[in-house]
DNA sequence: GGTTAGGATTAG
């Protein structure tokens, strides 16, 4: 067969062609070479309708697109097929297909000047032992399909648009909104769709029958638009629904290549599947009684406030259990007929979602059971009355940007059958008599659900850190790296059974990097007590108003009396503006130096000797930026008078950047750093490793998280997460880590250390 | 038959 035709093998992404054929770049080709063994790969862009030549055979031109080439100003080339096989080929190929040519002939291409493609066209040719693969595009498929059956429809390329006219297309969904109530009569769904033209097309469709609106689920999915109006609205091509219009989506999903991902817990990207179907399908199995069991949405008080607010909410589970605490509607257990404990029991499992404005009529229509798909829900993180506790609220704002929305599935999709297939399997694990079990117990078939998502989890080889690098290497078992001599490294895959610190912020340390030391960081009162002492030495007037800096001097109203001197640095003779200005402050309190730090780029509390201002014991931070106080090191600093700052000062553009105002005030700068120890597991053994980390690992600039609530809360959410408290051994997670055994010796004393390093948590997680 | 919205955040 001269020319194949290729269907698209669900998780096959390459063309299985012969393993003698090689393939040929566009760049590389030669005239007078032998291409009977090479092949070139490329998407048809253009194909013309087949013609006889003079001598009776029959001719295609062909223009194909460099499949991986979308950046070179040439990046096509013709290709002339001659007999048999431009009847073949024509037959098969639309545009956007992937185009296998092998065998084929190179010679000079007498239009590349009009045309502006390689300067070379391919010739090709069952005489001349061609072979053509061809791997339809999947849009082309499905319209091959209907097409073979009933050619009557055109479908126009959405780079042919022309306004004013109705017509048929095929496109690709870039983005859309899931069909919602408009402010007119009608729903109103807005499409954008792309084709293998390259072009895009924007359509704003309307009906009053949400049936007659595409079924979109996701990006990516495959619409069939009939009898669309197209418009130019601010030049631009628009779709509109216009009389007769009608639809057709196809799930879009081909074999693709599996995107290397640490972890695909869906709540978080914003699907969440309304679960009530699945939920009484579970509950049909452990024999509760079928049909409506799942009313939380619809307790009464729930839609008596919310009515009243103009808000609604809605409950919802997609099968996994939220790893933080969530927000709860407070709902009377009054109001929650029959299966009271059970209900109790899986509110633990459901999450809340507040929907707002234009989102609550759809919401409301909703039938309890329904699959939802909710679009760019806003995840916020609050605390409760008590403070101690955070927890995660889920937010459907009004308006309907970035595609903001409800969509509902139906049964047969397949992330909805997923779903399910994944509730039964819960099942499984505890297909018992719910009827005559108490609370207790129906916390253990809870646990079973929790095990299950967890067993998938490990499954999927799914990890809350992933590796930064070397992902090359091969896991090692924790006892084989603690039979092992040091030093050496390793992948490890295990489980963070504990972890030092518990209170987290008592792992900030500061760190020096010249002679290795770690610090404490010191506390307010600590620095109250340095800044008191400075106070004591009063400003020295001489020191005031140099050629660098001006200076302002006053004295507090308290009883104290306490003088304060603030020196503004100045630049080109000009004092800057306050975010880029670096003063210096004697006699200031703790509050009154970080107020002043707020404002100004940098912060430097000093004091007056005799001949120069200086800077205060490095007990004391030497700079202050923003909200980040820089600590020295004592052993390595050989503090300079402030004098030495005014090299930097007399630069273009002073950066003020902290490691060079350290230098030329002769300090050694600390680092913050998070220090932790680590307990890891992974059934072979147990191992203590450090981690110790500026900032890579959280992903929090360790230097920042003292002095920011929502970063410590960050951090504690993550740590919730690699070690969930209260957790059995095998429910929780896994870590993907690099780890290295080092020796430290102390006197007599023989120990091997392990260290975490190019590890981070998963995007996900942080 | 007209309108709606016309992608491009909410801030409760």
């Amino acid at each position: 067969m001269p020319v194949q035709l290729l269907k698209i093998i669900k998780g096959e992404s390459e063309i299985p062609l012969p393993s003698h054929l090689q393939k040929e770049e566009l760049k590389c080709l030669q005239e007078g070479i032998d291409y009977t063994n090479k092949y070139f790969q490329g998407t048809v862009v253009l194909s013309y309708a087949v013609t006889k030549l003079r001598d009776g055979t029959d001719f295609l031109k062909v223009v194909l697109q460099d499949s991986n080439d979308f950046c070179s100003r040439i990046n096509s080339i013709n290709i002339l097929i001659h007999g048999k096989m431009a009847e073949d080929c024509a037959k098969v190929i639309r545009p956007g297909d992937t185009f296998v040519v092998a065998g084929f002939k190179v010679a000079k291409s007498p239009t590349a000047k009009e045309d502006g493609r390689h300067a070379y066209h391919l010739k090709v040719s069952e005489e001349a032992g061609s072979a053509i693969y061809v791997r339809w595009y999947q849009t082309w498929i499905i319209s091959l399909a209907s097409q073979s059956v009933a050619p009557k429809y055109v479908y126009t390329p959405l780079n042919h648009l022309k306004d004013g006219t109705v017509v048929n297309l095929y496109g690709i969904v870039k983005f859309f909104k899931p069909p919602y109530v408009s402010k007119g009569t009608d729903y109103c769904s807005v499409v954008t769709l792309v084709d293998p033209s390259n072009a895009k097309l924007t359509c704003t469709l309307f009906s009053g029958n949400l049936d007659s609106l595409p079924k979109i689920y996701k990006i990516g999915d495959i619409v069939r638009f009939h009898r669309i109006k197209i418009r130019e609205y601010n030049g631009q091509m628009q779709g509109i629904t216009s009389g007769g219009f009608a639809s057709l989506t196809f799930d879009g999903t081909v074999g693709a290549p599996v995107v290397p991902r640490a972890s695909s817990r869906e709540s978080k990207s914003g699907w969440i599947f309304f679960s009530s179907k699945a939920y009484s399908q579970w509950n049909k199995s452990v024999s509760l009684s079928s049909g409506k069991a799942w009313n939380l949405g619809n307790g009464q008080p729930l839609i008596q406030r919310c009515f009243l607010n103009g808000l609604f909410s809605l409950q919802v589970w997609d099968g996994t259990k939220c790893p933080y605490p969530t927000w709860k509607v407070p709902v009377e257990s009054r109001d929650l007929e029959g299966e009271r404990g059970l209900l109790h029991q899986l509110r633990n499992l459901t999450v809340d979602i507040l929907v707002y404005d234009n989102h609550v009529q759809l919401a409301k229509s909703l039938k309890i059971g329904s699959f939802l798909r909710i679009y760019s829900i806003h995840t916020k993180q609050a605390s409760s009355d008590n403070h101690d506790v955070s927890h995660v609220e889920f937010h459907l704002h009004g308006g309907t940007c970035y595609g903001r929305g409800i969509g509902v599935l139906p049964e047969n999709n397949s992330d909805v059958r997923e779903l399910k297939e994944f509730l039964e399997s819960v099942d499984l694990a505890g297909s018992q008599n719910l009827d005559s079990m108490s609370s207790v117990e129906l916390d253990g078939i809870f646990c079973n659900v929790a095990d299950f998502q967890s067993h998938l989890q490990r499954c999927q080889q799914l990890s809350v850190t992933v590796l930064t690098d070397h992902q090359d290497l091969n896991n090692t078992g924790l006892r084989t790296i603690l039979n092992s001599t040091a030093p050496q490294q390793y992948r490890i895959r295990a489980k963070l059974r504990t972890f030092k610190p518990q209170k987290l912020h008592q792992s900030i340390k500061l760190h020096c990097s010249k002679c290795n030391s770690l610090k404490e960081v010191p506390n307010g009162d600590d620095l109250n007590l340095i800044l008191q002492e400075s106070a004591a030495t009063a400003p020295n007037p001489e020191l005031h108003n140099t050629s660098w800096y001006d200076s302002v001097l006053w004295t507090t109203q308290d009883q104290k009396q306490r003088k304060i001197a603030i020196h503004f640095v100045k630049h080109d003779e000009m004092l800057q503006e306050p975010e880029n200005t670096l003063l210096m402050i004697e006699g200031g309190t703790l509050k009154e130096v970080w107020k002043l730090s707020r404002k100004f780029k940098c912060v430097i509390p000093v004091r007056s000797t005799e001949d120069d201002l200086k800077l205060l014991d490095l007990s004391a931070p030497f700079l202050l930026q923003g909200s980040v106080k820089y600590y020295g090191c004592k052993q390595c600093s050989t503090p300079k008078t402030i004098k030495s700052l005014s090299t930097l000062a007399a630069e273009q553009r002073p950066s003020w950047e902290p490691t060079e105002i350290a230098q030329v005030l002769g300090v050694v700068p600390l680092q913050y750093v998070f220090i932790m120890k680590f307990t890891l597991v992974d059934g072979t053994g147990a191992l203590n490793a450090y981690l110790f980390d500026y900032e890579k690992f959280f992903q929090i600039p360790a230097s920042e998280i003292l002095t920011s609530d929502f970063l410590q809360q960050k951090m504690q959410m993550t740590m919730n997460t690699l070690c969930p408290p209260g957790r059995k051994l095998d429910d929780l997670p896994w870590l993907e880590c690099f780890i290295k055994s080092y020796n430290v010796t102390d006197g007599m004393k023989h120990q091997v250390y392990y260290q975490i390093f190019d590890t981070t948590v998963a995007e996900d997680v942080v």
